[in-house]
DNA sequence: GGAACTCGCCAC
DNA sequence: AAACGTGGCGAGTTCC
């Protein structure tokens, strides 16, 4: 099923094979001693928490009522929870039954359970990461494989361990995986990623003038655009507290799953919950992100007051809101965009088939969010994986001490010698965002990449931002 | 005792 | 009318 269309995907896939397996040869160096200590210390705090949520009335009475209860098993917690004290799940799983995810646990307002997240999480780093590097390190270094025959849209994976979900997120758990993970001894870590990869090259497909100048224009930006539209206030700027958290907020609360076919009802739950701190269909003051204007610096301004300043008085208005913005976004903003979907959808149902502008075709049953997500996602990692391929190419060549060790999608992560990191950053720059859309002539968009590195011989936790 | 499943959760 | 795209992986559970 999965199969190049060209001989120019195939070429990109078998070189690009072999460029990933030189990254897989030479690894990411692990501190194993500050694994297995660490994975101690976890054991011992989990062990804490663990006793702290058994002496917890919560657990008490679900011992009590179920003869056992166990820390260990979400399914005999739903089953406790919603059958046997009869709550009603805020949340349901996709075979229906009562979901026992953070959401919903938060939903219920047991304070008892925060312990048990408090436990998941660590659960989650000891078990996946730390016990995974541990697992398959062979003197001192990890050799994750990337795969490219996988992915139904032709973008990579990863296993053994998967490099690409290290957490990056959540601080804490960031903190104690990554300071696991360092470069070879006085080398450093760097990593260079596409920015807005994916949105760039829907783009190219969709051609719509509104994004294309959005893209075009360095001044402008959509997400403090969409930000002012949803919360209503006429600048987002510096004198707003919130005004990167509103940004955030829009970004990844709107604009993203509305790009990946998601709908303003979902949209409006998840932003009222997640930036307006609000549960589940409720509405008040004095919640959510502090906006605090500069007139009112004394006193706290928060976001929900100042949507009901402007008439949005409950949680329906606000889900009516955000349907009007939807109706806008696809239907006056970003209107050529929404006619691209409608168009390539008919050209699947009449075809059985859609092709990338990089030479694969995706056929069997696809839905109309399958059709107009798959040939972008996998068109973008190409992009990644052309880059990837050319810097091999410039490293072999060139007999850099330099090496690629990982890929993660929309970026490239280096294990860099000190005195290349000048000629590292130009030659990455210069193929990532002149060599490649001069090459791919379908990339109508200008291309972007930011760097990041760490301090030489710091491990993958202490990451800044790359100036030339 | 292993295969296949569900669920939760990490990344892009 | 329908309603968020792609993975990997660990733990628990069920089935054979």
């Amino acid at each position: 099923m999965l199969n190049p269309d060209t001989k120019e995907a195939y070429e990109l896939f078998h070189n690009g094979i072999l460029a990933l397996s030189r990254a897989e040869q030479q690894g990411f160096r692990v501190d194993v001693d500050y694994v297995l200590s660490q994975k101690k210390h976890l054991t011992r705090r989990i062990g804490r928490l663990e006793r702290k949520f058994k002496d917890s009335n919560f657990y008490k009475h679900w011992e009590h009522v179920m003869k056992k209860a166990d820390i260990n098993s979400n399914q005999k917690l739903g089953h406790y929870i919603y059958n046997v004290k009869k709550i009603k799940p805020a949340k349901l799983t996709t075979t229906g039954k009562g979901s026992t995810d953070e959401e919903a646990l938060k939903q219920l307002n047991i304070p008892e359970l925060n312990d048990l997240l408090d436990i998941r999480k660590l659960k989650k780093v000891r078990d996946t990461y730390l016990d995974a590097f541990h697992r398959e390190q062979v003197d001192g270094y990890i050799h994750p494989f990337f795969n490219l025959h996988l992915v139904k849209t032709y973008r990579s994976s990863s296993d053994s361990p998967n490099f690409q979900n290290i957490p990056k997120r959540d601080e804490e758990a960031m903190s104690l995986c990554r300071r696991a993970l360092y470069p070879r001894p006085e080398h450093q870590l760097m990593e260079i990623d596409y920015s807005g990869l994916e949105v760039r090259i829907a783009a190219c497909y969709h051609k719509d003038p509104t994004m294309l100048k959005y893209l075009n224009d360095p001044c402008s930006d959509m997400h403090t655009d969409m930000a002012k539209q949803i919360f209503m206030l006429d600048k987002i700027d510096k004198s707003i507290a919130g005004h990167d958290t509103l940004r955030q907020a829009a970004k990844n609360g709107f604009v993203f799953p509305e790009f990946y076919g998601d709908y303003y009802k979902n949209c409006a739950e998840n932003m009222a919950c997640n930036w307006g701190k609000l549960p589940h269909g409720t509405w008040k003051k004095d919640q959510g992100i502090e906006i605090d204007y500069i007139d009112k610096m004394f006193k706290p301004y928060y976001l929900s007051n100042h949507l009901i300043s402007k008439g949005i008085k409950s949680y329906d208005a606000f889900v009516e809101h955000v349907r009007v913005i939807e109706q806008d976004f696809w239907g006056k903003r970003f209107k050529v965009y929404a006619k691209w979907k409608d168009r390539w959808w008919e050209e699947y149902k009449q075809k059985g088939y859609i092709h990338t502008y990089t030479g694969f075709t995706c056929s069997g049953i696809m839905s109309k969010n399958d059709c107009i997500n798959y040939p972008v996602q996998g068109a973008a990692f190409h992009c990644l994986l052309w880059s990837l391929i050319k810097i091999d190419q410039v490293i072999q060549k060139e007999h850099w001490d330099t090496q690629i060790i990982g890929q993660i999608h929309d970026s490239i992560i280096l294990d860099v010698n000190p005195n290349e990191l000048k000629k590292v950053w130009q030659t990455i720059h210069y193929i990532t965002c002149e060599d490649l859309p001069g090459t791919w002539k379908w990339i109508c968009v200008p291309l972007e990449v930011d760097a990041e590195i760490c301090e030489v011989d710091t491990s993958w936790n202490t990451k800044t931002k790359y100036k030339e």
